[in-house]
Formats: C-alpha cells, sequence, structure tokens
DNA sequence: ACCTGAACACCGTTCAAGT
DNA sequence: ACCTGAACACCGTTCAAGT
C-alpha cells in the first residue's frame, strides 16, 4: 500500500484521537504508517501543511442538508450540530479547527455553502458576517469547552482544586459545576442554540420554533 | 533580583507576547531572565505550572465591576468585553485560556465572581449554567477566531489561497470577507454581545437596552 | 535553598544517498 | 519518483553537583 497525502492524514488524524496533539510527531506517524519519518515530507512541505489536511478530513466529515431539503433556517441549525458532533467525535484534534487559521481548498468551500445559507436567509453580507460570527464562536468556543470537560489535557495541572477544600469556599462554583457535567452537556448545548437561533428567526422574520 | 513565580509567568507573558506561545521554551525563557534555564524548575514543577500561572496573570487583567457599581447586566456585559480585551492584548496567549482547564485558585476566584452576577440576575444554578455557556463560548470562540485575523499562525500553511484566483470561485466569501476584516471586528464583536445581553434581558425581565 | 551543567529521550527539518 | 539514514538545531525534564 503506496504512502498518499489521503492515508497519511487518515493516520494522523487516528494518532490525534489517540494520544492527543502533543503526541502527533512525525516521527511517531511514520511508526504508525511503518515507514520511515522522513518519507512523510516527500507529500507534504511540513507539519503545518499536514494539519491543514487533517483538518480537512475533520471538515469532510460536517455535513450541511442540501440546499432545498430543508427550510434555511434548519440547514444552518442542522450544521451547527453536525460541526459540534465532530468536536465530540475528535476532542483532542477539535483544537485544530478552533486555532488554525482556514486556508485550505475545502475549508473555503465549506464557508461558501455556508454562507449561501445566510444569503438564502435574505440576509446582507455584513449581517450574514455578524450571525456567522455569533453562531460561530459559540459552536466553536462551546465545543473547546466541551472537549476540556471530556477529558484531562496533557500538560494541565493534574486537578488539585476539584476535590480539594478550595473548591468548597466557592458556592456559586459548587452549585453551577454540576450543570456543566459531560451528561448534562446535550442540554446545555441544545439552550445556546436555541438562544441564537430563536434570535436569529426573529430577525428574518420566520417565527421561532419553539 | 532573585527569581520569583512572578518575575518567571511575566517575562513567560511577555515572551509569548513578542515571539508566540511555541518559541516560549524553559530555555529562551532562561535566557531572558539571564538564568539557566532549569533553575525555573525550582519554581515550577513543569511547564503546565508555568503556563497555568501565564493564564492567572492574564486573568487578573481581567476586570468584573464590583457589586453595586453598576446592574448585574451591566457588570456582566463590561467583564464580557474585557475578557475579549485580554484576547486582543495577548492574542498569541489567549489560546491557553480558551484551551487549558482552569484549575488555579485564582481561576477559581473569578469564576465564583462571575457566577454571583449571574445569581444577581436571578437565574437559578441550571440557568446560571445555561447562559455561562452561551456567553463565555461566543466570547471565548470569538476571541480565538479575532486572534487568527489579526495575525499569522507561525505554523499555518502560508496564505495559498487569500489572493489566488481560487476565492474568486467564492462569490459569498469574497462578499463577506471584508466585514470580517479586522477594522470591522468591534462592530462585529458588539453585533454578538448585543444579541445575546438582549436575549438574557428579555429572560431576567429587564428592558433591553437598545 | 537556589542555581548550574551535563545528560537523556525526544522534536521538526535538511540533505545526501540509495533504488 | 519515492524512501532511507545520518545529522543539525532544537525541545522538556532528570539528576548530580556546586554554593
Amino acid at each position: 500500500m503506496p504512502l498518499t497525502r489521503e492515508r497519511i492524514a487518515e493516520a494522523a488524524l487516528a494518532l490525534i484521537d489517540s494520544d492527543g496533539l502533543e503526541n502527533c510527531s512525525m516521527r511517531r506517524l511514520g511508526n504508525q504508517l511503518e515507514v520511515e519519518a522522513m518519507a512523510i515530507y516527500h507529500h507534504f512541505a511540513d507539519k503545518g501543511e499536514l494539519l491543514d489536511a487533517v483538518m480537512d478530513r475533520m471538515l469532510d466529515e460536517i455535513e450541511l442538508p442540501p440546499r432545498g431539503s430543508t427550510p434555511p433556517l434548519e440547514r444552518l441549525r442542522q450544521f451547527t450540530y453536525n460541526y459540534r458532533s465532530a468536536a465530540i467525535r475528535h476532542p483532542r484534534a477539535f483544537i485544530l479547527l478552533a486555532t488554525r487559521r482556514f486556508n485550505t481548498v475545502c475549508a473555503f468551500d465549506l464557508y461558501e455553502r455556508v454562507l449561501e445559507v445566510f444569503a438564502d436567509l435574505g440576509l446582507d453580507a455584513a449581517e450574514s458576517a455578524y450571525w456567522f460570527r455569533l453562531i460561530g464562536g459559540f459552536t466553536s468556543g462551546a465545543g473547546l469547552a466541551e472537549g476540556a470537560s471530556r477529558e484531562r489535557i496533557a500538560d494541565a495541572t493534574p486537578l488539585r482544586l476539584e476535590r480539594t477544600p478550595e473548591a468548597i469556599d466557592h458556592p456559586h462554583v459548587r452549585a453551577v459545576a454540576p450543570h456543566l457535567q459531560v451528561r448534562n452537556l446535550d442540554r446545555v448545548f441544545d439552550f445556546g442554540v436555541g438562544v441564537l437561533f430563536d434570535a436569529l428567526a426573529a430577525r428574518v422574520g420566520d417565527a421561532p420554533k419553539s
């Protein structure tokens, strides 16, 4: 089986999923592929280009319902949920989507299709930008926060506080924290999406669904 | 001048601000402090603990208006703007706040004061969690996105697309992108905050400001 | 207690060499 | 064209040694 960009990017995403972004080195990736690390440089100019390919693989998984399948607002809402699903499926790789510039053809194609939905809603370019940043910022930020809740970050200080008496000095934290535990995160995300899409629906003149 | 945790953390933040997170190594940091890199380990157990201290320094700069100075909703709105200011002041260090777990005493103290505002608004613990994640997710995600707009990410692929013909094939991207340029980001953030706080104001029974 | 300096096990990347 | 292997300039961290 020859080495290809696709095989390498797939192995890189799998390695990040299992061992974390900080452990996805060219040498370890080469090891997974049963090839010398330096062979990868024949397919990618540098590690940044490889990480862009990993982003593309994740973006590929995020479906946007096709035009006409359902009203624009529902297409956008479904896309938002699918974006979050990628964050849950790849908690250790999602940071790439949240922190790296989108610079690939694949990413721009997706941008284009998403921004088309805003136009279908009747928003002009400026308002499309506003709502895009609002909904996208929330989805990205909430996805990162959920990832942090779902697992340890490798080089973070081990949980000094979460079970020591200090936490007891913070009554509001103690009261709210249970509602941000993993088993409640679906509800928390639903709430945020609900507020944002009710506001967007009011703006574009549809009646809110709920 | 003796080496202290404070001096080290301050130098680390300054180094990240100037050279980027990826160039803030123990050796380079030691160089800045005119000390052997290994001396830092006498003050911090490992790099993760140092990065937590850097986070604390940033959080220290983010002011929350004191109780009673202004209505709770305005205190929260001001805090949201101050949080974003930290993202703009430290675009290369802000990723720490967005991606690392908050695990320090300092971070929990701040959580406590912020969640107290939600309680002052009359929200119960569950709704506090919902609004906290909604507003916090947006602020964090938008801050990261703005940081990416404001500067190059070191190992990202150089801007292949931003000036090549490919972009021309994406009419919606072409139309919307100018509204997400740096000079318009204040407006974009204002819009998001406006939508969120109007919704929150409606929920807690105050009249929206605008 | 506080800092040094050598050492270990890693990195990303370059480059000459193999086939 | 595609891959190897040695080498370079870095990492974080450990540890024995200095003061």
